[in-house]
DNA sequence: GGGAAACGCGAGTGACTGCTCGTGTTTGCC
DNA sequence: GGCAAACACGAGCAGTCACTCGCGTTTCCC
């Protein structure tokens, strides 16, 4: 196994007063970009750790010692590849999981956010393959950790407009249990097209509202299927 | 990579009429029971391809001459023990998926179930890590396919008792969506222990009947949070 | 134009992998 | 006891991997 030294070559484009500025000529930031693409095309069909540079070199039709020019290590493709993803789909998506205005019925809200989830990772393979993968080593696992904390922390303010009434932990556990509803459908829904994939995506929020609507209802005798509402 | 011609050496307790029957001594049984148990312990904290054939049999404290002199190599490792977790689950919880008497309850049903296949996972944890594992090779996932469907089917049937009127694709559609819910439900379970799991364990359960109890009652004005019947 | 730095190459390096093989030991059966 | 087969060993083989290095080419800036 290489040395896992500290290296002081950044890569990507963040130009940070790190060690060395290394100016990045605009072919440079293309050929990032196209190492970015074949590595996303790799990792997607094969995994992070069964993708090897070479193969990502290869599929960007470049020699192994130039992938090394731009990235210090294999870990570091992943983390930028990570990194943007990330950042494109906080920029994008963002304001998905944002508390909404008292009075909007569950529904839309399930609805709104699992449509823009399901579409930027149907969107971005990869995503799913890099933070959902089990063979990811530590700094993506980390990135991952981020961003799932981030994603459950925004769900459980979003889930406390509709359950005021109910105690931190109980909402954080129905957080985390969306979330995991969530990734497992996803899986499923990224496995089919078309016809097929949108009637798992409706099946999903189904399962979602049907999972939280009682919970949103503190009386027990409630009718069901009618719309509620939680706002005293 | 060495070739994969096929060799007629079989490893494992089946002394089927193959080519060599190679009586095994108690000595070897003990070996191989030693060596999966090694293998299982390695797998489940590495993964399957980070897993080392040297670091097995370290692990069980034997040499890497002596792994191979019982299996061919390491996927037929992994296949014996996944075939040996399959027999046992299929032995110990075949029944839990099974239909149903008119009457029962979905409540009952899904609790028997779900508790009986989080007990199979939180003793073999291995399980979980070959089965879902991203970087299983072909024979593994084919067998892990292999159950896949079995459990679909099972889960098919058991929903027919409880949703008669359904077609039969939107009831695989469902029982498919079941089976993912179960499998991402497991993740967390497995991530927590004690009182933690147990209040995950019962959200799996409430999510399920929730999901489920719309579609075994066709009138959608009927009362909730009340015991159902859907036998006429 | 000229020089420095970024870019590009690809054979090569060392570490690790799954797996083999020659040799020696233990076991079961007569 | 004796013998064949099963068992056990561990150095070593071929292969792949992430990564390097020396050298040639292109680009930018003056």
């Amino acid at each position: 196994m290489p040395d896992n030294t500290e290296k002081p070559v950044r890569s990507g484009t963040d130009t940070a007063a790190g060690e060395r500025p290394r100016r990045r000529q605009a072919r440079g930031e293309r050929r990032i970009a196209q190492l970015l693409a074949a590595a996303a095309s790799v990792f997607c069909s094969a995994g992070y750790t069964a993708a090897s540079t070479n193969a990502i070199a290869r599929e960007a039709g470049v020699s192994p010692g130039t992938l090394y020019q731009f990235f210090p290590n294999k870990e570091a493709i992943a983390i930028e590849l990570g990194d943007r993803l990330v950042h494109e789909m906080r920029e994008t998506y963002g304001e998905a999981l944002a508390p909404v205005e008292p009075g909007t019925p569950l529904e839309e809200a399930v609805a709104a956010a699992v449509d823009r989830f399901i579409d930027f990772n149907c969107r971005h393979p990869v995503f799913f393959a890099l933070m959902h993968g089990p063979d990811i080593p530590g700094r993506i696992a980390e990135e991952h950790d981020a961003l799932h904390a981030t994603l459950l922390s925004r769900v459980e303010v979003l889930l406390a407009c509709f359950m005021p009434d109910t105690p931190a932990a109980d909402v954080s556990r129905t957080a985390q249990v969306c979330l995991s509803v969530y990734k497992a459908a996803l899986e499923v829904v990224l496995g089919h097209e078309g016809a097929e994939r949108e009637a798992y995506v409706r099946e999903l929020k189904d399962l979602l509202v049907r999972y939280l609507t009682p919970l949103t209802a503190p009386r027990a005798g409630a009718p069901a299927g009618v719309p509620w509402r939680n706002t005293p």
